[in-house]
DNA sequence: GATGAATGAGTATTCATTCAT
DNA sequence: AATGAATGAATACTCATTCAT
């Protein structure tokens, strides 16, 4: 035994990695069987854990779907948020943050449904999610192209187009015009005229 | 029993009747019970029928709510299209007619939950909402208040803001001023600018 | 069909032979496993009937339990107090039902451990078990053979009697010296002088 | 650690200690949660150790009910053997005793039920405290106050006695009257006449 | 000896569904 | 067509117990 590491460091590793396991395969399970029907049998399961094991981590099923959630959302946010780094235009980053989102989502069907499900289940996930938004719509009203003030229900609306968006083409396929659609929506929603969308959105999305 | 009439044609009545019953004290339990707690036995018990008979009326639970939401969304269109019927103008009719939905959802928070519920479960109610809103739709673009073609995509992003409203009063309580903001983001979705949305939105609300 | 018969009184008719079933089929169980340890499983078993069959019967254990103790109850007053009817003397009736009790109880192992279970965990059980004595007591005060008044501290303190006897003689054994000794000791409690009770209960339990 | 002191009287004193700590802990939470919701985890957690560490020094839980309860019964023997050592007369010290524990019981409600618990559940625990009685049971002999030969049963009786005063007053509240009656029954039991048992009850319990 | 993570059998309870009447 | 008793699979959750560290 390692003297310089004490055992509860070690333990407490152990149980970091068990509970970080429920939480992935919490996950995998809920972008499967949807968000109310993962049971807590097959989330241990597909951890290769005991039934019993998920009560020494978490309370409830709706504490474990809770983290699940957060870090959905923190893995997204830190991704897109490196995908659009080298975009300086704040409603740009807006709109392309949404697309890859919503393409995402679309692409990999399960993992839209637990967005979808997630979004409306969850008020935590909500304000995360919306959060995501923040900083660059905060730039877009520094950079002066919005004349509305940022708050969360602005937020709100903004995910709730890329949600629309998500439902639509889970149901009918993948289609680039909805996504496009979708921007100028997001665009006019932040107060650029039509035509103005229009042209912004299908420029920037076709990049 | 009475042999001058024919079984067939008082049977089927009271098929229908049944059936009826059956709708009706679903949309009942649901409000009060939430879209998936709503039990079999709850609904038939409700009805005051045996549960068995369910199944001589649907296949399953999702049948039922399917056609439940029919009913609601039906009713729902039938008494706001009449309520905004005096509104000549066509963007006028649209706020108005979500801040009604909107405002029904917040204070009968059973119902709005509901609502909330169908949206997210039901594609065939996502539909029949989205349709109430076509009529008054077309006709603020005949009157050249909209720049945009109207489609389901643009219907769903109207409704779905109502929702995203729902959804925070729900939380926050009633709110006035969230549901101007509210109007004024459709109005802007619909292609008008941030400053005229402004003054119709308060102006429209406030009668 | 027979017409003579409704359609309900029949299925009650059912209802009611299943619900018996399973107080009897609790009884057992009770018996054998003691009075926490009878699981629904268990029950519905011995019963023959289905796990959830229960639940269309009892809304929780403690229901079944409460009705099948109130039942063992009632069948062994009835039984007791036939046996015990040519006997004229108050006195006479008390320990001899007591006493008949003990025998039962001590016999019948199983059965015993449910009488001390019920006693401990039922209040109305106790209730119901004192009340059996309540009549020959208040025979004994009108003939003035007690000069006590009779009251529920009364008939739980006789029946407590009769549960360590049979505690003691479920250890060691079924042993007529205890009997006597407890059937002295309700004389005694009762107000009879020591000398006195030892001759009535030899004598009067010797029969 | 100091190693002037050999490992194993050290380990040793440890393992007593351990093995206190996690009797006392039982005391409390039985004392709280009852007899038979007192799960293990809960034992060793309000012992500040390890649930794992239970079974370093006891087989089952049921080892442990059992060692608990004599050091109850033998803490609960001390103290009212101190209380009563004044008084001469052995009757006196029974009555006086036994009120002692019913008082107790009553005014520490979960104590009480831990006491009938333990007097249902375990027949050690019975032994025990059925033995408290017997030394002055004996005084009361040699003093020529009761004609009765002084046995195991007669012990368990009296106890019975002050059980059904301690289960009635847990249901009705504390009751002087109820308290009074049961020093008279015990008195009674004991041989004496129903006039002199009132007087001396009433007497005595006034002090 | 102490730890505490992991175990998995066990429990009550719910509920959609079947089917004989 | 209506009934409602019976079903039994499924679920969340508990807890005594094991064992590697």
């Amino acid at each position: 035994m390692d003297r310089y590491f004490s055992n509860k460091s070690l333990t407490q590793g152990k149980r970091e990695r068990t509970r970080a396991a429920l939480i992935d395969s919490a996950i995998q399970v809920i972008a499967q069987k949807g968000f109310e029907s993962a049971s807590i049998k097959e989330i241990t399961q597909a951890a290769g854990l005991a039934n019993g094991t998920f009560y020494n981590h978490f309370d409830d099923r709706e504490s474990l779907a809770r983290e699940a959630a957060v870090v959905v959302a923190m893995e997204m946010a830190e991704e897109i948020a490196g995908e659009v780094a080298d975009l300086e235009d704040g409603l740009d980053k807006v709109i392309v943050s949404t697309d890859k989102i919503v393409k995402r989502a679309v692409i990999a069907e399960a993992w839209g449904h637990v967005l979808i499900g997630a979004w409306h289940y969850l008020d935590d996930f909500r304000q995360d999610i919306a959060q995501i938004m923040r900083r660059d719509l905060k730039l877009a009203k520094r950079q002066g192209s919005t004349p509305l003030s940022i708050n969360q229900l602005l937020e709100l609306q903004i995910i709730a187009m890329a949600i629309v968006s998500v439902t639509l083409q889970l149901k009918n396929g993948l289609n680039k015009a909805t996504r496009i659609e979708t921007a100028e929506a997001i665009l006019r929603l932040l107060g650029v005229a039509p035509e103005d969308a229009k042209q912004k959105a299908k420029q920037v999305l076709s990049l």
